[in-house]
DNA sequence: CGCAAGATTGAAGTACGTCAATTCCAGTGG
DNA sequence: CCACTGGAATTGACGTACTTCAATCTTGCG
């Protein structure tokens, strides 16, 4: 059930099967959650830690005018608030995608594992530092790309980062977003990034069936989105 | 000289003496740097720690086609690279802004004071969890509000940031920036950017004298662009 | 088969960008 | 004290990438 988190954890150092029984153990229960479901709510004071096992969630937060901005994707290996224990309270919310399956760890099994394995400590440290980048890169993007670029950019990403965890197949991967979540994430309309995603259909760099996306060739969608995957800091090579 | 940053980790926890005089161990070395020089450049390999003791200075990214886009503002009491010790090699830049003093701490005494003094390690914590609501609080800006309200949104934001390390006199500070600075922060064109100020002056909500900015009226201004302070979890009140 | 959510389309408006001048201003040298 | 200079601020005219609104078409699904 962790296993996208040993593979992505994986790219940063080795994890022995010592490592992977104590993250397992640190695990205090499981749940399903449905599409459209909030996991943790801006004002909340952050308590267990939650451990995206499938599906995917977004990190956003709502302005009074109604409309919404999607700050991070996550996806399976992903811990959503590793972090926020020292906080007060949220500032943000979580909130699922798609349906998802996510694993509650208690908080004190992961401080303790943060104080007395050095080696998993620095890996987890490593993937908050990543995400750190990827809303750094994210930030780029909004203030300096246009909207082709823009989805061109993010869907590298997400394929690097879903290839990480094993979840996709040949250059494609399960796109669980409406077209409307993905114009709150890029900031723009669902109708120009409707009329932008087709323009990149017609341009050959991607195909879909369905909820499916299908990078036809990636790259040269890197380079017409000048995509530099530096920022994923995913040492060791892609799986 | 720590000033700054002990007032920064002061809004966390009560700093002890002997908090500060570790802190003030650590520092090897002090340098001055000219306006628009970079500290590190991307690619490279992280090494001494930068704490920022006067001045401002920027993380930024440089596109393909020469457009910058900065992603934080570092101002005095900023670590700039606490974090980055573990990755392999930085993927973004940090240059100063205007003149700035920084001093060098060693990332061994530094490590030492994370692993041997919880209290200062979850200050330093913290304070790179403030950093990210901060680059997360941007990413809203930029996508979802329009030029006066990112405007004025960065202006609130910087006011409480000078306030809280002891740069502001009333409700006015130091800001010395380009207008082309500030248009690569918020991704916008310096002469939009322009007749956007020129806009937010007559409406009265703020005034300048050469550079410094003095906001008027705070709380008209936090009110028009929305601005929630929470993100910036200064947890014991303002200085 | 029928419904509702999502995708797509068209037309019209606007917030922004670009280009190119001009003005302002702090610092410098005389 | 003043003229000179280069960078920054400001202005005007024009182009465009995006938004908004409102309709229609598709698709998955009970």
């Amino acid at each position: 059930m962790l296993d996208p988190l040993f593979r992505k954890l994986g790219q940063f150092t080795e994890l022995s099967d010592g490592d992977k029984q104590l993250l397992h153990d640190a695990v205090v229960d499981v749940a399903q959650h449905g599409p459209r479901e909030d996991l943790i709510r801006q004002g909340d004071r952050p308590g267990r830690v939650h451990l995206l096992v499938e599906g995917w969630a977004a990190r956003y937060k709502l302005l009074p005018g109604g409309e919404r901005q999607i700050m991070a994707y996550l996806i399976p290996g992903d811990l959503c608030d590793v972090h926020v224990a020292l906080l007060q309270q949220m500032d943000h919310s979580i909130g699922t995608l798609s349906r998802c399956k996510v694993a509650y760890m208690q908080d004190k099994a992961l401080t303790r594992i943060i104080e007395e394995q050095p080696r998993l400590a620095k890996a987890l440290w490593w993937s908050a530092l990543v995400d750190e980048a990827i809303t750094r890169e994210w930030l780029v993007t909004m203030g300096r790309r246009q909207a082709d670029k823009r989805i061109g950019h993010l869907l590298c990403e997400m394929l690097l980062r879903c290839k990480a965890v094993g979840l996709t197949a040949d250059d494609s991967f399960e796109l669980p977003l409406t077209q409307e979540e993905l114009g709150d994430t890029l900031g723009l309309s669902h109708v120009h990034l409707n009329r932008t995603l087709q323009k990149l259909r017609s341009d050959g760099f991607i195909g879909s069936n369905g909820r499916r996306m299908v990078i036809n060739d990636l790259d040269a969608l890197m380079a017409f989105a000048d995509f530099d995957p530096i920022y994923l800091h995913q040492e060791r090579g892609r799986a």
